[in-house]
DNA sequence: CCGCTTAGTTGACGCTGTCAACCAACGGAC
DNA sequence: GTCCGTTGGTTGACAGCGTCAACTAAGCGG
């Protein structure tokens, strides 16, 4: 009584529904191929038709994920100041990650199990990055001399983006004594810390190389407009 | 044939180091006290007498992490310029990242599940953050209304240089096509931009609050030293 | 000497991922 | 219209896992 006779590859994504599901209420390790099977109602084989292994499944539900944080990302407010732009997208950083915590951890917070294997999921990744670093090559110029400057300032904002985050609401918040004020400003402060680096970057690469793009050093264009974070979700 | 006779609790001890064995091999996902028991010659359940689950053994394991980790903070060369000091600190981080990437990862890495189970680690890990944190006493005071100061700044340096080590040689550094030039500038970046904010923000701070100590405003006292941090263990 | 606690044992249970074999339906070639 | 390979499913087995339960031997305080 196999094949339904029609909706010919619709376990395929019913699979990633139901993982998602799983990792909702019992947390990504404790994901199991049978468990899904269980709840499609299906025998335990019939995923494996479909992914060759627990953890190609997951790598799958984990590169939806970067792709819609990606487009999160993009759907951002737009500024033609650069840096207001930045900032825009950190909010943005900052709100997919309160809005969306299971998602956040999946992409950033899952032992990420010899990823090299599954490169489709590394390719995503990667795409969310470029979404930062197309806006930083509107800030140093986009040339082969800016290129270094924008991957290591894309590196320190990702990596604090992603720092605050992770200690915001994946483990220790409250178990770090830290203040309620302290928790509701953290995402501010980081933003205006970044902004700070920035200037003062900007203004030291003003001065020293001798083939920078010659374009109007506006940092510190616009003021920085106070936003809130949602918590958590 | 129970009982050696001596050794009372060794097994206990001998746990966590099989335990480490068996993660530095296998992988932390693959941490089973089966395995575990099997290295040291002892029955399946033996371990269950000394650690309630397989958690718990883990927990413990990266307790420990913690513990070295914070000495290891404490070893670092010190300097009375609190600025100086803060940057040798942010080496021995990445040094210890660099050179025990093992204990790191299962410091931050870890899903950490259902950390709050496990009060004497989650006790460690503070410990940690408050190393931080009495460096940045020392350059903003310790007082009452520096408190959240403190504690903002302590996230916002942890962050930059949790998220760094994590993007660096967690995951992402090659699938993220950077140039060896950037993954090699990639820390001494990092902290520069942390040193630009802090200056700034010290800056900005000691115009604005009525209530600052009136301490010797010697942001970048010290000129920032290169230093290598060795790329991966 | 008795009985409790400690540190170990063996055995079982149900869960997991994965391999293997089987089977029904469909599609195209003939 | 028949034949055959492919697709998407099935059942059954296997080993490894965590964990519960029952048992046992040694040491110790009373």
């Amino acid at each position: 009584m196999p094949r339904k006779t029609a909706e010919p590859i619709e376990l395929k994504e019913a699979c990633v529904r139901a993982a998602r599901e799983v990792i909702a209420e019992l947390g990504v390790e404790h994901l199991s191929l049978r468990d899904v099977a269980r709840r499609l109602g299906v025998s335990h084989q019939a995923p494996y038709k479909h992914y060759p292994s627990r953890d190609h499944l997951l790598a799958e539900v984990i590169r939806r994920c970067f792709e819609s944080f990606t487009k999160y990302l993009e759907a951002r407010e737009r500024f033609d100041d650069p840096g207001a732009d930045l900032e825009s997208m950190g909010y943005q950083y900052l709100s997919f990650a309160a809005e969306h915590p299971l998602e956040y951890r999946l992409m950033f917070g899952t032992p990420w199990s010899e990823a090299a294997q599954h490169p489709s999921l590394v390719a995503e990744g990667r795409h969310s990055f470029d979404t930062l670093r197309n806006v930083l090559r509107r800030m140093h110029g986009d040339s082969a001399d800016t290129r270094d400057a924008v991957d290591l300032d894309a590196l320190f904002i990702w990596s604090s983006m992603h720092g605050l985050t992770g200690v915001m609401h994946h483990n220790l918040t409250c178990d770090l004594d830290l203040s309620p004020q302290v928790t509701r400003n953290a995402a501010q402060h980081v933003m205006s810390m970044i902004s700070n680096a920035m200037a003062a970057r900007l203004q030291s690469a003003a001065i020293a190389p001798p083939a920078a793009a010659p374009r109007p050093k506006q940092q510190k264009a616009a003021p920085i407009r106070k936003r809130t974070v949602r918590a958590d979700g």
